[in-house]
DNA sequence: GATTAGCACTCGACGAGCGAGAGTGCTAAC
DNA sequence: GTTAGCACTCTCGCTCGTCGAGTGCTAATC
């Protein structure tokens, strides 16, 4: 048996309806809401059809159909194909809005648009950021605080900053701070992280008045290097998905957050899958807890060739098309962004 | 009727016992476990005496009591009296390592505090950092970007940074960059964020090359003062709640969630009651949605005689002693921190 | 040959009814 | 004052029967 044009409206419009009810859908809801020129008989054959072919299952002998993985499958194909004519949505300027009202610290830009995502959507949102070797200085910072006490600020030329606290001689003032940070900067700008710990390793081993700020930055500095040697991810709106039915179950919500929770399992939902869309369904993803959960991503461009990605997770159930909308004006804010 | 001390034991029995299991305690249980000289019967007539004087509630005739607010107002107020010879509990070593391992950032420890707190106790954590006013500029600092972007960044006296990234001028290189920086840290510094909006008000107004640093700086400047000049809380740990089999249903789970995401809510729960523990039981906390729930709170000194408060957020069903023990030991820390 | 009306059939949801078990309250004895 | 004994109450879990939604099949119609 082949699939026609016409079963492919009924899958659709079945598609449709369980996404909005997360109902199992009937032959007569189909005949009375979508073709109306149709009677539900003929509904119910080609729904048999339909199923045969794998793209409906039953719960059960007198419930209505549900569109399986396979469906979704299709239906996201589709909406991919046509997404090549991506019409900047009417949604489209509200939620750039939203986005960039929300993103105004360099320093938070995965945590703003991973709750901006989640808040828009309504879903769960993750937010990759790549590592980034060779990060370099850009400036040194002492700021002077009460009782012999400094903050050290570490900025680096892609705008991360990282600060801690440390211990400094009382008889340093202000000035005295500034005048070694300006030494500092002047001698460690243009450096990486990795080069500028090498650096000082001779510096703390030779006791002096100087000791405990190079030791500061050095641990700093490693620091730094660690977190930005890694894939970092967020997550936004991670209890989203009690808004949905099909987690109306404390312990399968329980099941989902850990997920969340456990960095790699995340890095694997949204590992990277080119400049594109990409869309897992179900047991696509490779979790078995995410068996009932569909993956959106979509990437954006660092500066350096390097490639973030952002995603959203959701029941199987979602409205595909909007989701997509929103990532891809989202990433392309984002990418704008990072390279301005 | 008057309560006497064998009273009180089984009701501390009874309370210990359902804090346990969050099942209504029978009198059996009690004889068994925790009175073995006396029989069921003897304590199902002092259950009876206890339940008269509003200490107990059956949730049905046959079933086993279940300790009433009145009853946990007890038991947290002789907590409370021992409470002064606070033995540095063996868990107090353990917890403040955890604790001091997670903060490491100055402008972080808000919500490190809050996640360390939510783990150590497995409930849900809030941190209160209290307004700020007079919050004055310690350092301005603009770091070189890629193609004319440079990023800005203020720190206070208190520790407290924020950055954005503007445009300059591409004419500008590091050294030029780092002559504003310096100039604008000397004619800055000590001031307070009004002081300085104020201040750039003429800046902004006559076009110049700089008018771009000036605005960025101002607007900066702006939404610092804005977030410091309210009382900020963050949540942590907040599905910790599902753990918890009073929280099976989704609904509960969802308004309880709810109210953590509204701020004045969140404030009103955690708002200060002293230097020193206060404990809100169910209908004490003021909120319907948080009928089921105590809050537990304790505050920790900032600079300038500021209090900022900690707290944390469970089942009124909770190990009321041990969450006292480790919010008492991170406020320590904390107030060390903040003043070290 | 495709569509549709009609009808028997299936299966889950829901409520009623019942037995088991847990726990109480009361009484009488120690 | 304490305890053993017993009748009583109420929930939980189970089964059973009814109701309704929705199907599949057949025969009639376009």
């Amino acid at each position: 048996m082949q699939i026609d044009e016409r079963k492919i409206r009924i899958l659709q419009a079945i598609i449709d309806d369980y996404i909005l009810t997360a109902m199992p859908v009937g032959s007569r809801t189909i005949s009375r809401k979508y073709e109306t020129n149709l009677s539900s008989a003929t509904i119910r054959n080609e729904m048999s059809d339909l199923e045969e072919l794998g793209y409906l299952a039953q719960p059960h002998v007198s419930a209505g159909r549900v569109p399986s993985t396979k469906a979704y499958r299709l239906y996201v194909d589709m909406l991919l194909k046509d997404h090549g004519k991506h019409q900047p949505g009417q949604e489209d300027a509200a939620v750039r809005a939203y986005f960039t009202e929300r993103v105004r610290q360099m320093e938070n830009v995965i945590t703003s648009a991973a709750q901006a995502i989640s808040e828009i959507t309504r879903y769960t949102a993750v937010v990759m950021m790549p590592k980034q070797l060779e990060l370099r200085i850009s400036c040194v910072q002492l700021v002077p605080m009460p009782r012999g006490a400094a903050l050290l600020v570490i900025v680096t030329d892609s705008g991360i900053l990282r600060d801690t606290v440390i211990h400094v001689s009382e008889h340093l003032d202000a000035d005295a701070l500034y005048a070694i940070s300006r030494m500092l900067t002047e001698r460690m700008a243009g450096h990486t992280l990795g080069e500028v710990q090498e650096l000082l390793k001779s510096y703390t081993r030779r006791a002096g008045p100087d000791a405990q700020v190079m030791q500061g930055i050095s641990e700093l500095a490693a620091q730094m290097e660690k977190q930005a040697s890694a894939d970092r991810v967020t997550v936004g709106g991670s209890h989203n998905i009690l808004n949905y039915p099909e987690y109306s179950d404390v312990e399968k919500a329980r099941s989902f957050l850990a997920v969340l929770e456990t960095q790699d399992k995340l890095m694997q939902l949204i590992r990277d899958g080119g400049a594109t869309f990409t869309v897992r369904i179900g047991p696509e993803t490779g979790l078995p807890e995410m068996q009932d959960c569909s993956v959106v991503t979509t990437s954006y461009a660092m500066g350096g060739g390097h490639q973030g990605a952002i995603g959203v997770i959701g029941p199987t159930r979602m409205p595909y098309g909007r989701v997509m909308q929103v990532l891809s004006t989202v990433g392309k804010a984002l990418t704008e962004l990072m390279n301005e």
